[in-house]
DNA sequence: ACATTACATACCCATATGGGTATGCGTCAA
DNA sequence: TTGACGCATACCCATATGGGTATGTAATGT
């Protein structure tokens, strides 16, 4: 083992700009491969292979036409992502002091540092 | 190159479930590394290398007591990942339908496919 | 001073990638 | 049918890991 199939979930598809870049793109609404290939300035295989990686994981669906291929977003797995993320905005949203202090609470209950002044 | 330095932003820190259960735990409050250790079940410089990824993107910082060291999360930097994929909520969030349709005529206009009806 | 504890690092490995080039395959045009 | 086009794959490479073991270092204990 080694990276343990990084592949496998949004968190890692999102973890690459380049990634990012074409959920940023499709955004506006499905582009065809070569479209996204200009966009980005990249090779066409490269494109293909983040293409295929955000189809494993669900972010893109693929409508094919002809000898193109439009890729659209479905940002459906990103919600994972958001729920995850969302419960940290307490530590950078100054609002949530309350709740910090709730939390620092029940640290100290747990590692039992509890000096009950 | 092969990929990009990927230990570089909180994306790809985050990117590691080990990571995101480490800040998991420390959500509670800070933690000593050992004490993360035995949370976790693996080996401690395993521990120690996914801290160092978090402290580098400043997910956590450090506390030292003694031979101990504290870890404290910080997650401010999940902001950046926070306000990303809030972008794209209105994707799979049905109450945005309207929106959804603002952006598919935004993505018209771009792509010149508007065929007047 | 010596042993032990608590971490961080140095290494070693196997593997998963990202990037690029060559190539295969299906589709549309002559 | 032959050829160009659009895209996906197969490969080849270099490198960045994640995991593990051994080791270095600072701090506490005896």
């Amino acid at each position: 083992m080694a990276r343990a199939a990084t592949t496998a979930d949004a968190f890692n598809a999102v973890a690459e700009p380049r990634r990012r870049e074409i959920l940023d793109l499709l955004a506006a609404g499905e582009r065809s491969v070569g479209d996204l290939v200009e966009a980005m300035g990249v090779v066409q295989p490269l494109v293909s292979k983040h293409l295929r990686v955000l189809r494993e994981v669900g972010l893109v669906e693929v409508r094919e036409d002809g000898r193109q291929r439009f890729y659209r977003l479905n940002g459906e797995p990103l919600r994972a992502i958001h729920d995850w993320v969302s419960k940290y905005e307490t530590t950078w949203s100054k609002r949530f002091d309350a709740l910090d202090d709730v939390l620092a609470e029940l640290k100290e209950a747990e590692t039992g540092h509890g000096d009950g002044d």
